[in-house]
RNA sequence: GGAUCGGUAGUUCAGUUGGUUAGAAUGCCGCCCUGUCACGGCGGAGGUCGCGGGUUCGAGUCCCGUCCGGUCCGCCA
């Protein structure tokens, strides 16, 4: 054994052990004829003092950081304690040591504040993970991890390994491929998700299947995305979407006690896809504060005559409104005292391309109870205070309001909502919200190809009530501008996301397990029936011979991991993550292959 | 595919209207130091200013292109 100890296990109870460490140097404080070494491994740091009788050694064998040492002596308590670590009351007297190995100075100071930047730490990804803070995301996944793995075996649920190397589906994102040497021509795929092999395997009776599983999506990424990343994958049989809601906050819940030791004892929202679309413009509203959109058009006519109890505006004649499709306002809280450029800084930000509004219109709600907009000029005093009251807005608040093409200006609203919960100080990351949003439409609709596509996926059952509507009409679209008016566009999914703060952190939804109706959906997607048949046969296939009713989940584990971390990025809870680009910085990974192996494959490159 | 910010010492950054020898902190090296734990003191080394081209008497600085990285939009069932 290279130590009878760990770097973090000692404390003042045992002074007088003679014990053996072995780590790595952190820190080495020489004061002329004695020595201090911080020693330190995964489980902590333990000062080490090199006496007078090293002196000539330690002349001989100079430790650098990141020296890896053994070291023997005796515990001794301190002169003077160190209270920040764990180790801090007591320090070893070496007696002897041996430098197991000698290390280069590494390109950035392994410490909390490391001086190194992203790019550095990516590529020498083995040296930042040496790093406590580093360490510590690690042990908070592994944590997650064990506490799903937990609440899920006690709840029955089974961990079934499905294979990596399948086949490419047409539908969803862009597939990861694998050509097969042994089957020239041909490529394997990698899975998106277990998706079809969990559906198989309530076909087969294993009715509570889990799975904390890779996936693997080609797309462009983020930092909160990943082309390889981790999904909790679970899936039901004999169930309707509320056990499956009932059975997962639960495993939510049982992750924040355990992990977090927080209890969350509130029932979860719930919320339709519509109300959470019209009252946050967003469908995974950070619901930890309020500042809900307020369509003013629908409440007021522009133009319109003003009633008693306000819901109507007169004589209003303000073009930038009355063009627009639609006019949203939100009521922020107490910065009615904004200054000149506070508001201007708030315009350019709405003006930016991302964003892509022409414009935002204030309305100060002053303390004394007075209004100022930047709109004077086109409306009264009295209609002012009509609009900030139907926004709810209280003296002291200010009332925002963008114009313009209803999605567009909607998801302007929201982003401009979150940035302003930002700037205010309304997302505190130690404040954990979840909601469940339901009822999603089941279909979308598709421009280029004129056609639906699956807004979830093409396993996903219809609310019950709207099964006959997608049986009794023709998915076809004739009158593509007016698509919505297709009964299709009406139909909701039995399907449901779990929102933590503003984040998906899960969704899934009950599926389609008779064939006719599973065949109806791949039709009403555009898949010819031969089509379905060669993509989806086996599926199709198991669906006759027995199929339960059943649903499922599947929750990114990655994103669970840095919500629970307080961290915006995922990357800092993978051991070893790709870059933005889908590079491994530190593999210099994806690479050229040989052109042996290429042949191999039948492969020709044809790089432009 | 697009927008935007960045690239200067090992590292993190500063660098004025274009103007003498490109700075700081930290790290590294050397010397001193018996209670530090962000040790301290003194001294030293360390630069293809991402790359290519252009404007100019003169470019880290301005212009064009390109590469790399960050963030975002499109995309991600």
């Amino acid at each position: 054994m290279y130590r009878t100890h760990t770097c973090g296990e000692l404390n003042i109870q045992a002074v007088n052990q003679t014990v053996t460490l072995a780590g790595w140097v952190q820190t080495v404080r020489k004061f002329g004829s004695i020595t201090f070494v911080d020693l330190r491994d995964r489980y902590g740091i333990t000062q080490l003092l090199f006496g007078e009788n090293l002196n000539a050694t330690l002349d001989n064998q100079p430790l650098g950081r990141e020296f890896v040492l053994q070291v023997t002596g005796k515990v001794a308590e301190r002169s003077n304690k160190n209270p920040n670590i764990a180790t801090g009351e007591i320090e070893i007297l070496v007696d002897s040591f041996k430098i197991l190995n000698k290390a280069a100075t590494p390109p950035f100071t392994i410490q909390d504040d490391t001086d190194g930047g992203d790019d550095l730490r990516m590529k020498y990804r083995f040296l930042d993970l040496r790093r406590a803070i580093v360490r510590k995301n690690l042990e908070l996944r592994y944590s997650v991890n064990r506490a799903a793995r937990n609440y899920l075996h006690e709840n029955h649920f089974m961990d079934i390994e499905t294979p990596f190397l399948i086949k490419s589906t047409p539908e969803g994102a862009r597939d990861f491929v694998v050509p097969s040497r042994m089957n020239a021509g041909q490529f394997y795929a990698l899975p998106q998700s277990p998706q079809t092999f969990k559906q198989l395997l309530m076909v087969s009776g294993y009715d509570r299947y889990y799975q904390i599983v890779k996936c693997f999506r080609d797309e462009d990424l983020r930092a909160d995305r990943q082309p390889e990343f981790t999904q909790i994958d679970c899936e039901m049989s004999f169930v309707e979407q509320e056990d499956i809601l009932n059975m997962f906050e639960g495993m939510v819940k049982y992750i924040f006690k355990t992990v977090k030791g927080i209890d969350y004892n509130e029932t979860v929202q719930r919320m339709s896809w519509d109300e959470a679309m019209w009252t946050y413009g967003n469908d995974k509203p950070d619901i930890r504060f309020d500042m809900q959109l307020l369509n003013i058009k629908s409440v007021f006519k522009v133009n319109g005559e003003i009633k008693a109890d306000g819901s109507l505006l007169n004589g209003v004649d303000f073009k930038v409104f009355n063009d627009a499709e639609t006019v949203l306002a939100i009521a922020v809280p107490g910065i009615a005292e904004y200054t000149r450029k506070q508001i201007d800084e708030l315009t350019e930000w709405v003006k930016r391309p991302q964003i892509g509004m022409q414009g935002l219109v204030y309305i100060k709600c002053n303390a004394d109870g007075t209004y100022k907009s930047s709109v004077d000029k086109f409306f009264t005093e009295p209609q002012l205070k009509a609009i900030a009251d139907a926004a709810r807005a209280k003296a002291g608040d200010m009332v925002l309001m963008l114009a313009g093409l209803e999605e567009r200006t909607r998801k302007a609203m929201s982003e401009l909502r979150l940035e302003l919960g930002n700037r205010l100080g309304l997302r505190n990351k130690d404040h954990y919200k979840l909601l469940w949003v339901l009822d999603f439409p089941l279909f979308e609709y598709a421009e280029e190809e004129n056609r639906w596509v699956a807004r979830h996926h093409p396993f996903t059952a219809p609310k019950p009530d709207h099964i006959d509507i997608m049986i009794q009409n023709d998915p076809e679209i004739r009158d593509a501008a007016n698509y919505l008016q297709h009964p299709y566009a009406n139909i909701k999914a039995n399907a449901y996301d779990m929102v933590l703060n503003g984040n998906e952190i899960g969704g899934g939804s009950i599926r389609i397990f008779q064939r006719e109706l599973q065949e109806k959906m791949f039709a009403a997607l555009g898949m010819s029936t031969e089509e379905a048949n060669h993509k989806f046969g086996f599926l199709l296939g198991a669906f006759e011979y027995g199929a339960p009713p059943h649903g499922g989940i599947a929750f990114g584990f990655d994103r669970l991991c840095s919500l629970l971390g307080g961290s915006e990025t995922i990357r800092d809870f993978i051991a070893f993550p790709k870059n933005n680009s889908g590079r491994d910085v530190m593999l210099d990974a994806p690479a050229q292959i040989d052109q042996k192996q290429l042949d191999e494959l039948s492969i020709q490159l044809n790089v432009k």
